[in-house]
DNA sequence: CCTTGTTTTTCCGTAATACGGAACGAATTT
DNA sequence: AAATTCGTTCCGTATTACGGAAAAACAAGG
């Protein structure tokens, strides 16, 4: 699997996913210590994104910024992935059913990531971008996918968040083993909850959306203030997965209920 | 300038780049007859890009679509650049007063490219998105960018024409002469002009926004119907050029007009 | 203005690495 | 079952990317 790829291009990928986080740029000698390599490789591979305006460099301060290039490529995904271009009406329904964020989401590494998006003029709280990324242990969305992975993963994940999970909230759960059982709790439901664990006050009700194969591959999720969303737990949890459903089913998986 | 570069993360750019048109799906077939290399490569650059998720595969149909990662990067680019946040209030302004399509955009190797975007609710054409590109002999935004380049640049840029350029609708202009001779009126005006020549019925202004060295580094432009935009022309104009004379200036540009 | 220190860029010999032809597999068609 | 097509793995070779070193470019201080 490692195998038969090329490892330059790992490289400059290694390099381009620096102006992903907050850090917008980037100096030479900044990204050589970030990333330990030598300056001359380093430089070379820059020079190459920037060839192409994958960056730009600002000619009297010599940093990068990312380039025009990716802003094309961006749009791409947009219009793109049958997931979003199915999902997306299913989400402006129950947004206007439920009348609160509307999130559809999924797992990447060992973040989830928000695919798109449906606001309401009423939503206040909720900071969320599409594009960006939530740590999955602290999410509705995060706890649903993770609860239909493989113990395989798993196994690496809860390894993975000993050493990283850190609390975002007074509420967030760190320990593998309360999130385990809340996994359980969630593949029972067929529903995950978020109580204020990513952002005090937030409370987020999660469904899973299934492909043709039975496989969980997103999930879509509602977002809203505690005292909003307490009152109607009920309806909000049934509404989602109903949209969860409905998402599967257009998907071409037939039956999602067991 | 070609020197000093990785030519494997050339030719894995050139990949993606791939997914950027309107060609959203590929197959490895495909890729390789598109750009006449041999499948072993191919197959292992693709495979470099699928590792991670800037392209994911699609594991029964073994075609290629465009993956999370640059999602993430995406959003990156558009919280960045100065440009689009401090242009940003401008265009909204621009937009409020003529009540028409106001674009944002660069240009890129031969076409221009859209940063920004605003509507208005009774804007109806325009079917431009962020990301995408468009021709430049045939956008207003286009002329006002050429108008400005150096005589180099329009040299190669013209012979590109001769090869390249094809009408988009029957006013469109694809003789180099014809379009000099516009943009030395765009220069004197300050001010380009398209008369249907990307779609039929469809008028836009554009003015160039200077940064602090003075260079024509980008376009506003306003998009309307030929019935509402003929009517009020020099008021669009005078508009547009005043907006990107207030954009210039908050980039630091002194004096635009000489 | 010259010295000293930083950061970016070029040079170049070497070794690793990406290349690509060929052969193998998998899957689909006739 | 044979043939065809497309995807993947193998492997020897030569290209290519690497990275140390040194030179520019730039900045700061004496």
């Amino acid at each position: 699997m490692a195998k038969e790829q090329v490892s330059s291009i790992l490289r400059a990928l290694q390099i381009l996913e620096c102006f992903a986080d907050d850090r917008t740029e980037w100096t030479l000698k900044a990204l050589v210590n970030h990333l330990n390599l030598p300056t001359t490789t380093v430089f070379r591979q820059v020079s190459t994104l920037a060839e192409r305006q994958y960056l730009v460099q600002d000619p009297i301060r010599k940093s990068y910024q990312i380039g025009p290039r990716l802003l094309q490529l961006s749009s791409a995904v947009v219009g793109q992935s049958n997931l979003r271009r199915i999902a997306r009406p299913e989400l402006e329904r129950l947004s206007a059913a439920v009348r609160e964020t509307i999130n559809l989401s999924a797992l990447l590494e060992h973040d989830i990531y928000y695919l798109d998006k449906v606001e309401t003029h009423r939503s206040i709280v909720c900071n969320t971008q599409v594009g960006t990324r939530a740590p999955a242990y602290a999410t509705s969305c995060g706890k649903i996918l993770l609860a239909y992975q493989t113990d395989a993963y798993l196994e690496s994940y809860f390894q993975w968040m000993e050493k990283e999970a850190r609390p975002l909230t007074s509420r967030t759960i760190t320990d593998p083993q309360r999130l385990q059982e809340q996994l359980k709790k969630a593949r029972q439901d067929g529903c995950a909850v978020d109580d204020g664990e990513i952002e005090a006050g937030l409370i987020c009700f999660s469904a899973p959306i299934y492909n043709v194969d039975r496989q969980v591959i997103a999930a879509v999720s509602v977002s809203g203030p505690d005292y909003r969303m307490k009152e109607d737990a009920s309806l909000m949890t049934s509404a989602v997965r109903r949209t969860a459903e409905n998402i599967s089913r257009l998907l071409g998986c037939r039956e999602t209920v067991s």
